[in-house]
DNA sequence: GTATTAGTTTAGCCATGTCTAAGTTAAGAG
DNA sequence: CTCTTAACTTAGACATGGCTAAACTAATAC
């Protein structure tokens, strides 16, 4: 009769800071770059402590959202994964909305997205979901998951891999910093947009790229940073 | 040199919480029928404990958000009556956009709008309003404070004190319960409807109205409780 | 193998906002 | 003018989610 304290509660609250978290979590995850979601990493992401970070894997772990091993890292299980997906969700289709309908530059809905995304509720989402006509991808080219929890996590080279010579068709842009997206903007590079990378400077120098748009047919010159923040496909 | 920490900080953050209980406080203080905004009376509206409430009116005061008299009660200043303005024209606006836009039905409003009131940007304010044609009125008639903080509080009569035999006009019914709401939507009972007192039972029983509307065109039994909860204006 | 060090965790503090239980105050009854 | 009581405040607890400082692991260098 006597409650566990430690394991009676099966289904707590989920606050905004766990949606967080394993949003974190899941992008860090899908992240090829990312060996393992150490601490140091998800609280390098979260712009956190590493104590903290520490203090809510443990209390996720409680929750059985995600397989902690002290030491090691974190991995979200198939609950964890379901809200981190549904919160990804609802953020991709409020920047969808938001620069579609509203006319939000896409350099501003990231932060008005995360703000909202833990507060809407599931009519709201079905709502703009409607609105919007179902739409598959957010402003910046990334997917979005369905209601059910189901993504394509496109495979994508990146700008600054792709050789000399060759053409590339744009397919999503990192969202990180709102001065790139704009950067970016400035000069056409959008999804949907065909480049050809025309030369490539030694030691890590950049690109010279040609865009093809409608607006601009230009050859520009790229930083390696944002090179690598731009993913193509090639035509095969 | 040595830092007062009980009055240095002037302008600190103002959390959701803080915009909940100022925004409570505006509306009791603007209600006629509340004497004066007592812990219990605001403990009672935000659903809260009366020593929550002491503590958090003690804090607004500390901020000199709200003027306060122990045992007396509390009342807004003006940099407090601002902030809960401010959040009040966040909620409405929000109520007509999700009904307007998003096609919620009226009932769903205010709970949405509760939580995105506290985490839309001026930008998401703006856009909003200008989406909308910069409506003056919530969905059930409520008044939109503007920018600056200026609202008229139409003062009006209640459907329950309209005289036998008289005409009036609904201006603005109270969205505090959704199955009143939807009770009340179902006979055609909305702001710009005009009524037509029939008769009025003793004891409190009730009144018996005929509602011109484009619908419908009957009688209907109220109850004293929905009278009350319905502002009328009179053509004079 | 031991020493160094980078990364991680523990310990303990702070602020927010809630609660219950126990005092206080103020106001009306007698 | 005292008593009673309803309303209010204080005291102290708890949960959440941050932080710093200190301790501990694990892995590399020697």
């Amino acid at each position: 009769m006597s409650s566990n304290s430690s394991e009676s509660h099966p289904a707590q609250r989920v606050t905004p800071a766990m949606e967080d978290y394993l949003k974190a979590i899941y992008k860090l995850q899908v992240d090829p770059a990312v060996e393992a979601v150490t601490t140091s990493v998800l609280a390098e992401r979260l712009s956190v402590s590493a104590p903290s970070t520490t203090k809510m894997v443990k209390k996720l772990s409680e929750l059985k959202l995600v397989a902690y091993v002290p030491y090691r890292g974190v991995e979200l299980t198939f609950a964890g994964e379901r809200i981190a997906l549904e919160t990804i969700r609802h953020h991709r289709l409020l920047e969808r909305y938001l620069a579609d309908v509203l006319g939000f530059s896409w350099d501003q809905v990231d932060a008005e997205a995360d703000r909202l995304e833990h507060v809407i509720s599931e009519e709201f989402e079905n709502r703009i979901d409607k609105a919007l006509g179902f739409p598959t991808t957010d402003p910046h080219g990334a997917p979005i998951p369905g209601r059910t929890g189901t993504v394509e996590e496109t495979a994508c080279l990146r700008l600054s891999e792709v050789p000399v010579g060759a053409t590339a068709v744009v397919e999503r842009v990192s969202d990180r910093d709102p001065e790139m997206l704009r950067y970016m903007d400035s000069l056409g590079l959008r999804p949907g947009v065909i480049v050809c990378l025309k030369d490539r400077a030694p030691f890590g120098g950049g690109v010279r790229i040609r865009i093809d748009s409608v607006d601009s047919d230009m050859e520009h010159a790229i930083g390696t940073e944002v090179a690598r923040s731009i993913h193509v496909t090639r035509p095969d």
